[in-house]
DNA sequence: TGCGTTCTTTGACCTGTATCAATCGTCCGG
DNA sequence: CCGGACGATTGATACAGGTCAAAGAACGCA
């Protein structure tokens, strides 16, 4: 295991799934862990392929996506720095072990790729690793109803808002009650379920009404109660139109 | 242990999450097992409400639903016999192992419950059992993703056609070409995201163009390939390798 | 510096689906 | 046998959001 390896101990133990499990677990993993780099742009793997193992983002973003043959894509989720993904497919004997959606860069990304067989090695000697996984998987399955339950149950402005609150929520910045978009807004519309035209209309209703004011990729939250209100409500009968 | 936990151990051994285990293994659990019956329209657990354990079903129908404060509800996943559920909220200490999602009987239930803790000790002893809960988890995250892709990528029509193929391809009347509607109607419009009205309006127009035939909650498939071409994309497993 | 590409905005129009409302079965208890 | 409850069907209408088209902005890169 050379010095390269000892790096990857460091940068894997910082994922949220491998946090806090025990030097001897994470070097072993490390053992099995590869690197890579995924220029903006590339497909890490597509949709129907084969796993061969689980992806730790030591930077940059993806999205993972489903497709339709015409070319339709619509953002599952958006994946940072320190998340991990891939995990679904590494033990379903049901779906033969292939991804089921497809996991593109869509900045310039640093990965560790941690071989499936090592996983399963692991898995047999660490039962908190279980638990980890598990965990992480229940967690990705819980945020996937989420989404569901926001796409489903309230109109674009609701989503909107609500991506919006949780952008505050998770950004180091929720005191400064300034957001930045983390991705292109194409894409945030893909992820809430609509199209990129219906999304800035959306938000441009937002500003008008006077909850937020848009420079470009920041976003200032400028009334966040009724913002709260938006995002909260299930469907969003009629907000107020306050004229200019 | 008395004979009940002998039944138990039987019943667990049946659902796809236990089956295959070693009957040590499941004599444990069964330790933990306790029966519960639920009448038809009864709330198996609320959303919020913290998970206690797993749930088995041995006989009956139930619905996993999303609601909203004004009693919308949208059926996420319906479980029938064999089927488990509850899993996904045990190991989350992030989401406070509480569920996200209300579970209610269609029909009177039969099911069995495994108390958390057994499972966790258990998780300690059998590397297989973590598997096969992972495995669980994985095909439940695939299948939600399959019904986002469903919702999102097709028109009414197509949600419906696809969802009586997945009737045919499940039901064991695979080769008879019909389908009994495992539930009332408005559940399933439910689950397709449509109302009631529009679910039978759908119906009626598959009808009209002559690709099934309806009987109260029998469905016979007429021009099944026509209804695969409705239902699209069937995704390919010949896709190309992944990455590296 | 200018030009092409990629992202965003805006406008006009169209359609899928929800909503409201009424009717009609069908099953069940009295 | 009848009335009520519940589910299913059908019709009329409204609107959210998609589609198409085109023009601006911003960001490369030569």
């Amino acid at each position: 295991m050379d010095t390269r390896h000892h790096e990857y101990v460091g940068t894997l133990g910082k994922a949220a799934i491998f946090k806090r499990l025990s030097p001897e677990t994470l070097a072993r993993l490390s053992g099995g862990t590869t690197e890579a780099q995924f220029n903006r742009g590339c497909v890490v793997f597509g949709c129907g392929a084969i796993a061969t193992g689980l992806y730790v983002v030591a930077s940059g973003h993806l999205k993972l996506c489903l497709e339709t043959p015409e070319g339709i894509e619509h953002v599952v989720e958006l994946i940072e720095a320190g998340d991990s993904f891939g995990e679904a497919a590494l033990l379903t004997s049901l779906t033969s072990r292939s991804h089921h959606v497809t996991a593109t860069a869509v900045t310039d990304c640093q990965l560790l790729h941690v071989a499936r067989h090592s996983l399963l090695a692991e898995l047999e000697r660490d039962p908190e690793l279980a638990r980890r996984i598990i965990g992480t998987l229940s967690e990705r399955l819980y945020r996937q109803t989420s989404t569901i339950e926001n796409v489903l149950f309230r109109k674009a402005p609701g989503r909107v808002a609500r991506f919006i609150l949780d952008c505050l929520k998770t950004d180091s910045a929720k005191a400064s009650r300034r957001v930045v978009l983390p991705v292109r807004k194409g894409l945030i519309a893909s992820h809430l379920n609509m199209t990129q035209e219906h999304f800035s209309r959306t938000l441009r209703e937002l500003i008008k009404s006077g909850l937020i004011r848009v420079d470009h990729d920041m976003v200032d939250v400028i009334e966040i109660d009724k913002l709260r209100a938006l995002g909260g409500m299930a469907r969003a009968p009629e907000y107020l139109l306050a004229a200019e």
